[in-house]
DNA sequence: TGGGAGCGT
DNA sequence: ACGCTCC
């Protein structure tokens, strides 16, 4: 048996466990730079406001106090998350992460009464240990499984947790009344093809022909429908594979077309991916960067040069990447547009272990020590901690995030004030210590 | 008017 | 290279 759990409208969830005066009010959390609303309450939910609403649409709704839009805080989701993660590796071995708010987790060997409880006491633990809501999918495959979660929240009477057999009465009508494109892995085009040849509800892909299926559109498509019989056929391990490319990028707070803003914005962008690099251990071959205009904005030129700067021997180091970002942007800049975005892609990844045996040669491993010093600090004591380069204090092009709550959880600066409650005495001096704490261990790290 | 990734054609 | 899919 597979579960998925799965958290409810998991970032405004989390806003709510530090703030909990935003419970039962409509409230949204926005994309980086405060762009469109990607995570809803209920109570957003029920006025019918989309996921994807661009935010300016909501500005009066805000302003009257309808409605509460918060800056996405992902260093707090992220740290909840590996919490969430930890609570179930408590209750069962084999815990496969898939998003920062679904997990699976694998029970061979145990009876569907056993996997019920067990969901039944997860689902509490999470909600008592942690304070957010989440629903678990039962299912012996991990398409049921997720049809099985989207069952257990949308009906109340499962109480949150839904076990699905693959072949019983219940799980056929569940299908026979619900769309294809509520089944993992169809998306509106594929629904929209299935239309044609009459196809519109899970159980009639369920009943298709795996081999027709992937005759006429793709074998992912086969698998799923042999997913929802219940012959399970979809590998999770892909996520625990080294990416095969990594890319950063980001839109600007506010337009700009000066030269030295743009290569600001594109080494934090090399510097952040040469950590993703090293921390799956490999090396890159070649640097693509590239720039974008607002593609909004029709009155104004539009422009999105790319440029590829192939490196002499694969690399992880971040001067090197650093070094072919300057001559990229010296390659494709031209003065006289407002870009919008900026963003660098490693491209063409090699296994840093495997190169580096295969070649013998220590000249191509570039001082790790000091690479290793650096991703060290910033692990510890906050991303950005020490970066190459000057800083840029309050550049416009940084990122719009006017409404985030506080890193709760990860920055000793913003722990929860206890404000006049009873506890408050004893919060403060505790703080008080924890912030003396910190200020000792930022003395003492440089010796790292 | 988001960011990041993989797969299939 | 591009389109589709996921969250």
């Amino acid at each position: 048996m597979i579960g998925l759990v799965d958290a409810n409208n998991f970032y405004v969830s989390c806003e709510r466990v530090f703030n909990p005066t935003l419970e039962s009010k409509p409230v949204g959390v926005m994309s980086n730079n405060d762009g469109c609303v990607i995570a809803r309450s209920a109570e957003m939910k029920a006025m019918e406001i989309p996921m994807g609403t661009p935010s300016f649409q909501l500005e009066g709704l805000r302003r009257r106090g309808e409605i509460h839009l918060l800056s996405s805080n992902y260093e707090l989701y992220g740290d909840m998350s590996a919490r969430l993660a930890q609570l179930l590796r408590d209750a069962c071995p084999d815990v496969a992460p898939y998003s920062i708010d679904e997990m699976f987790i694998y029970l061979d060997g145990f009876s569907d009464a056993q996997c019920q409880t067990l969901g039944e006491v997860v689902r509490r633990r999470i909600r008592r240990y942690l304070g957010l809501p989440v629903c678990v999918g039962l299912a012996p495959t991990h398409t049921l499984a997720k049809l099985a979660n989207h069952v257990a929240k949308k009906q109340v009477h499962y109480q949150g947790v839904c076990l699905l057999a693959a072949n019983s009465p219940t799980t056929a009508a569940l299908l026979k009344q619900l769309p294809v494109n509520d089944v993992w892995g169809i998306g509106r085009r594929i629904a929209e093809r299935l239309a044609v040849s009459g196809i519109r509800t899970a159980w009639q892909l369920r009943e298709c022909d795996p081999k027709q299926l992937r005759k006429r559109f793709s074998v992912v498509l086969a698998r799923t429908a042999l997913e929802l019989r219940g012959t399970s056929c979809l590998e999770m391990n892909a996520l625990e594979q080294p990416r095969q490319r990594i890319m950063t990028s980001r839109s600007f707070g506010q337009a700009t077309g000066v030269k030295a803003e743009l290569h600001a914005a594109l080494r934090r962008h090399a510097q952040r991916s040469a950590e993703k690099l090293r921390q799956q251990k490999s090396l890159t071959r070649a640097v693509l960067l590239f720039l974008t205009t607002n593609r909004h904005r029709k009155d104004q030129p539009q422009f999105s040069p790319s440029a590829m700067i192939p490196l002499a021997s694969p690399s992880d180091d971040t001067r090197i990447i650093l070094e072919a970002i300057r001559e990229g942007l010296e390659q494709m800049y031209r003065p006289g547009f407002q870009f919008m975005k900026a963003g660098v892609m490693l491209l063409d990844l090699v296994d840093a272990q495997q190169y580096q045996l295969s070649l013998l040669q220590p000249s191509t491993k570039t001082h790790p020590h000091l690479m290793n010093t650096v991703d060290a600090i910033n692990q510890r004591m906050g991303q950005g901690t020490i970066r190459f380069g000057m800083t840029e204090a309050e550049a416009p092009w940084q990122l719009r995030c006017a409404h985030r709550s506080n890193r709760y959880t990860t920055c000793w600066d913003e722990l929860m004030e206890a404000g006049t409650h009873p506890g408050a005495i004893a919060a403060a001096r505790m703080k008080r210590e924890q912030q003396q704490l910190a200020r000792a261990q930022r003395l003492a790290q440089p010796r790292a």
